[in-house]
DNA sequence: CATCCACAGGAAGGACGGGGGT
DNA sequence: ACCCCCGTCCTTCCTGTGGATG
């Protein structure tokens, strides 16, 4: 037995593909950000009255997941930070961890190291809090709120509305809000004084093309990979895969990463193409996989009554839906949810990019969603039948 | 041109289980 | 011990709606 984990590590030790796979992970910042230096040299002016010790003016950053806002927003503040460790704080929160007020509360609270209970406090006392902690602070505070447009459709903008005022409830103003958005509309479903005030500086990030893409990868393959282990078209075939899904360089990356690791895997000493695909089909495999186990329970139900309706094929509506859904519960016996909810779960799994869920008019016919799977089926039912025994009446 | 379909999706609220402060 | 708060699912009730049809 010991000789299978012996077999394991050894191929960890010594990669033959491998320089440091870290340098492909969607959470390392490069020493560099190639076909960003616009932006970058827009938010470090915005941001560099912090050297005077002054509040800079709030960010409100644009632009597709991928483009890196994230990536360029780190770079400039811990670069600041690293020249003026004594001038200012910054906290980065990304909000689709910390997906609820309170957990960005929370979150902000901790990064003022105050220690807080994460659940059992009202909102209001962690306001208190976080003021009165920002009072006693005597610097300059930068607050990052990564991918705020789904957490605002999801509650509203009243963390936002509060957090842009606090500079108002203290003696001195001294928090910049930088928040960060992949949605550009949704910005006019804001209070519009939330709007100007958070709005002071705008930035929109374009995607990167398939040429930016395949620079952005080869020099990170060139730190990540060992050499001659990556082609020319290995790369290329990663950016180009990447710009059709609208120049995403995470996406790009995780390609060049997987791929990596597949050849690791299979003992081979070159990245193939055809690593790529598989790369591709496993990323996503696992994306499904993962969504799908953290369903509720009838969100699944609706999710398999999809799949099954789907064998017809063509477009189903939310009524045909929950058609499937009712004889499903009465099959397994169980409580149904209203078709109101349905409405709603079909609209998440919509959002989670399981399925399309697309609101259309059909004249005489009614209002409806139009709704198609969205992703492998085999997939979905293989997950589904591991994820709830109760799965194995329906596809026996 | 009005009608009317088949729902969309907002508002309010409730049950429940996680966990507080005092 | 007491009462309070929050997030997650969910219900009930509701008003709104684009365009094929009569």
């Amino acid at each position: 037995m010991s000789d299978i984990i012996d077999e394991v590590i050894s191929t960890f030790r010594v990669s033959s593909i491998f320089k440091n796979r870290d340098y492909l992970m969607p959470d390392y910042v490069p020493d560099e950000l190639p076909h960003r230096e616009e932006q970058i040299r827009k938010v470090a002016s915005i941001l560099a009255p912090l050297y005077r010790g002054e509040k800079p003016n709030n960010i409100f950053i644009y632009g597709l997941t991928g483009t890196g806002k994230t990536a360029v927003t780190k770079f400039v503040l811990s670069n600041l930070h690293r020249k003026f460790p004594e001038k200012f704080r910054y906290i980065y929160i990304n909000t689709r961890q910390s997906d609820t007020p309170y957990r960005i509360l929370a979150d902000l609270l901790e990064a003022l190291s105050i220690k807080v209970p994460f659940t059992g406090l009202s909102i209001a006392e962690l306001y208190r809090r976080l003021i009165k902690a920002i009072n006693e602070y005597n610097l300059p505070i930068v607050i990052v709120l990564d991918e705020i447009d789904a957490f605002i459709k999801k509650y509203n903008d009243d963390i936002l509305y509060r957090l842009s005022r606090i500079n108002s409830e203290i003696n001195k103003s001294k928090v910049s809000i930088i928040g960060i958005t992949n949605d550009v509309k949704f910005v006019d479903s804001l209070d519009p004084r939330v709007k100007s005030s958070l709005g002071e500086e705008e930035l929109v990030f374009p995607p990167y093309n398939a040429d930016e893409l395949e620079d952005i990868l080869r020099k990170r393959a060139q730190m990540a990979f060992n050499d001659g282990v990556v082609s020319d078209n290995v790369i290329k075939l990663c950016a180009a895969l990447a710009a059709r899904e609208h120049g995403d360089a995470r996406r790009a990356l995780d390609l060049l990463r997987v791929a990596g690791e597949i050849a690791e895997r299979l003992r081979d000493s070159k990245v193939k193409e055809e690593y790529v695909y598989i790369a591709k089909t496993e990323i996503e495999r696992d994306r499904v996989h993962d969504i799908i186990l953290t369903l509720p329970f009838h969100s699944k139900l609706v999710l398999a009554a999809v799949v099954l309706k789907s064998n017809d094929g063509g477009v189903l509506t939310t009524g045909a839906v929950y058609e499937e859904y009712l004889s499903l519960t009465r099959k397994l016996g169980v409580e149904a949810i209203t078709q109101r909810r349905v409405s709603d779960i079909l609209n998440e799994l919509d959002m989670v990019g399981i399925l399309t869920a697309k609101v259309v008019n059909r004249g005489r016919y009614g209002k409806t969603k139009e709704i198609k799977l969205a992703v492998d089926k085999n997939i979905v039912v293989k997950t589904l039948l591991e994820s709830d025994n109760r799965f194995a009446d329906i596809w026996s």
